[in-house]
DNA sequence: CAGGGCAATTGGAGCGATTCAAGGAGCCGT
DNA sequence: ACGGCTCCTTGAATCGCTCCAATTGCCCTG
């Protein structure tokens, strides 16, 4: 493999020339610039990542940690990304964890060996000591649509409130018997979405007389969502179920119209996420909408500018959630 | 950052041994062996992969590079060899392309820049030099659902088989009137798919007196497959579509009931994949399944024995497609 | 007991970049 | 003509690790 020496050898100038032609354009005499990037092309050039890396310059490598790209919250999360980041010859590393808090450190680990030099993450339960090691190798981390702590850059929907949204809108309409189906005991975001929903019920004037139903699901897939129909009680009253996101929705209502039950007559159900899909199926669904391209946007510009300017402040930006309102929640 | 060196220090022993430790755990004496883990796990030391990578060591970074991870066919694969390649400890880096050519060379690139020690590639097409740079620097090519050159290892579906499958279907269930959605401009696998449909319906008794109306849509998702409804010509017979991939078939059907044309009735609809939620729509589509989760095992399995073993053979292994009957088509 | 063989350990020479301090060339004003 | 500048350019030291050749004990055997 053709190396920097190889090129200096060729451009007849020193190792640190062409270096220089790479890292600081500028410094170097036009003439000489040229003739360095010639050799380059002649010689089809690649420089060594990891010699850069090891010798402390910067590092173009950064890592992205979700829970499953192939969810299209997630795939719009990482297009976006790569997206910004190819153009700024950034190399994205993606990884998926499954929401699994072992694999979630496995990858955490990963990146740390390769001593990446940024790292978005959408942590399920991040714990504190990745984060740290993390820090201690220099790597700056962004975290994504979840609540960072002091110390730490995040970019997050108000989960809470959307949780919020949902529950007053299920009030407005009408509806009484509620349930939620997601993953609160295992993602911070389920969490907060129920924890949301629950106070806009309480604070309703029929005040804690308004039980929710929590069924909790292994993934957050449609594969779920299907099977937590099976355990939806629904009795007289139709019930209102709010889905941590919208793939479980899809699940759920897909399930629930094989066995006869009708969306949203018998079951109101409010998705969360409004990915693209949901808005075209025949039963286009209610949601709660995040500004997914934004969130992203941000939370990269973020990561760049940490890693650019040491002086960095960090902040945590929180996005407002909307709701949709479509066909699978109706007046009462 | 703590390294080989301080742990050695901690452990009493020279740097050589620690790095045995790691690498050829077996020729060093198990007293010593644990001296040296303890000391690492004190330390919380974590091996910088970039000096490994400089050092000659064996890389242990791997690109996958896709179309979309948020189609649920890629999503499969990425899935099947994160899993297996975290349990090797390898690094996997997922790149999406958009089955664009100029973010697929730039992926490559990168991975070159990286000295990526293998890489798994869904080729949109794949220009010949990007394959001869990587295999100049010793990295290893697996090339992933799509018909592999000689002296390259390549795992693929044959998609020509896929599409007769489809068009024989079409034509046992009746229809007479044909239509392709999908890109097959621009990525090889629409194109076999196309090629084989149109050999079926070639072959058949009433030769090639059939026609198929062939529509080229931007992109490989459900907003191309509704934007395909509106071009799609059907007047007195019912047309029979093979779709590109299940989320083309998704958006399509989605947009012919939105404007009342029944399916199968009016249309019949054939996808390709089976992803996991095609079978779970109000109506079910009939699709040609790929073993998606054998391919990429596979393909895993022949990259990593390329990595391992210098003396590897290439091969190129075939799998065939199946044809799912769902409730898309029926008997005319 | 010398010598051979084997197991375990280790210092040193890179790998390919970066950065930094120092050196050389040309140009200016005096 | 010369000191002082600015501009460019460069050799050397370094990053953390792997591999190789060499070394050290130690046990066994003739």
């Amino acid at each position: 493999m053709v190396n920097i020496e190889d090129v200096a050898r060729l451009a007849a100038v020193g190792r640190s020339t062409v270096s220089n032609v790479m890292n600081r354009p500028h410094i170097v005499a036009p003439a000489t610039r040229q003739r360095v990037l010639d050799a380059m092309e002649n010689l089809g050039f690649v420089p060594n990542e990891s010699a850069r890396v090891l010798a402390g310059g910067p590092g173009r490598f950064v890592g992205v940690v979700v829970h499953d790209a192939s969810n299209p919250f997630f795939g719009e999360i990482i297009r976006t990304v790569e997206d910004a980041a190819l153009n700024l010859r950034y190399i994205v590393s993606t990884t998926n964890t499954g929401a699994d808090p072992v694999r979630e450190s496995t990858a955490v680990e990963l990146l740390i060996q390769q001593r990446a030099s940024g790292v978005l993450i959408t942590p399920s339960a991040l714990p504190a000591d990745a984060l740290g090691r993390l820090r201690r190798i220099g790597t700056k981390v962004v975290v994504l649509d979840a609540p960072g702590e002091s110390g730490i850059c995040s970019v997050a929907m108000d989960d809470t409130a959307g949780g919020r949204l949902a529950g007053q809108h299920f009030l407005d309409y009408g509806y009484r018997s509620f349930a939620f189906v997601g993953t609160p005991a295992r993602t911070t975001q389920h969490a907060a979405r129920l924890a949301g929903f629950r106070a806009a019920l309480e604070e309703s004037p029929l005040g804690r007389r308004l039980d929710v139903q929590v069924i909790e699901v292994p993934h957050e897939d449609i594969i779920s969502g299907r099977q937590a129909a099976e355990r939806l009680q629904h009795r007289d009253s139709p019930v209102a179920v709010l889905c941590g996101n919208d793939l479980i929705a899809m699940g759920l209502s897909f399930a629930l119209q094989e066995r006869g039950t009708v969306v949203p007559q018998d079951v109101a159900i409010c998705g969360y996420d409004d990915i693209d899909m949901v808005r075209y199926l025949s039963v286009p669904f209610t949601t709660v909408r995040q500004p997914v391209h934004d969130m992203a946007r941000t939370a990269l510009d973020l990561l760049v500018e940490e890693m650019r300017d040491p002086e960095h402040e960090h902040q945590a930006v929180l996005f407002a959630p909307e709701l949709v309102v479509r066909a699978t929640t109706a007046r009462q």
